[in-house]
DNA sequence: CTCGGTGCAAAGCTTTTGCATCCGC
DNA sequence: GCGGATGCAAAAGCTTTGCACCGAG
């Protein structure tokens, strides 16, 4: 496991960050915390909570669900970490340091995320907030499709035959 | 309960077309699907399961959860349903049929759900469709915010408090 | 008559909770 | 040392599944 000096530098800023925010709302600093932090970071796909608590007890490290639900809902609430809804059950996450805003385009086909971003999402946004007299905090949009096919009709994310949908 | 006739009318034609539906799928028409679905377009609210199976319940219609959930999945199938995910557990549903596409505003205070209309999330759609070589089935835009106030700093949606946040 | 649909209850899965223990402050 | 955080397991909430029976075609 050799360390991204580039990602190294990212874990440190989201860390100081962490507590930080742990300051401000007087709770404690714990190492599971910053472990989970530090896991969300390594990486930069997107995770549910089941695979983040599986990778963690992969590395040996040893924390309880109960701990991942909880920290996770400390770093949404200090947005460190996006909560997102793409399917119908679990939750999904992404880190949220150091990206700017987008949206998803999810694949019908094989559930893979793609990012996007438009800038139209944000006047929409602040045209219905102030049409609604809201004062939008987030939002999400989601756009489902299938994806365009290869010449032997395989699907171009994953290669798997469309013709099985 | 009186029948207003603008819905009766409604509910005439969504069972032609969950009729064309079931029969250009081979599946059966049976006396449960219509009556959730005439359940479902007696009134244009948004719901959850647990709602549709107590209502339909409360009016000694004997359908167990399991139809439900089943019949829900066809009519979302056959389009005359939209399933949504407002929050993070349970999925919602509305109706479908003479809506023009929505999306819609999300109150933090009070769950409670607005719906607006802008025609720049189907160009953003078609947008990143043609970008991203996806054909674009489906969206949803969510927007959440907190509400504005009325001179009693209570929510303009549904009167109580702001301060209790 | 056949076979898919239904009702009921049990199981499954994600998330939350209770409680004893641990450890940050 | 106090009180919040953790781990574990049990419970809760939403959804799916298994099975016997029913009824649409």
């Amino acid at each position: 496991m050799k360390k991204d000096p580039k990602v190294e530098q990212t874990k440190k800023e989201v860390r100081a960050l962490f507590t930080q925010y742990l300051e401000n709302h007087k709770q404690r600093k714990t190492p599971e915390r910053y472990a989970i932090l530090d896991e969300i970071y390594s990486s930069k796909t997107h995770f549910d909570v089941d695979e983040l608590f599986l990778k963690m007890k992969s590395r040996s490290y040893r924390v309880s669900r109960a701990t991942v639900y909880n920290t996770l809902d400390l770093l949404v609430e200090s947005e460190l970490v996006k909560r997102h809804q793409f399917g119908q059950n679990t939750s999904h996450y992404e880190q949220a340091f150091g990206y700017k805003q987008h949206d998803h385009m999810i694949c019908t086909h094989c559930k893979k995320v793609f990012e996007f971003c438009d800038p139209r999402v944000q006047q929409i946004s602040n045209t219905m907030g102030s049409l609604l007299k809201f004062e939008v905090l987030s939002h999400s949009l989601h756009l489902y499709g299938s994806p365009s096919a290869d010449e032997n009709g395989h699907c171009l994310n994953c290669s798997i035959s469309l013709q099985k949908l």
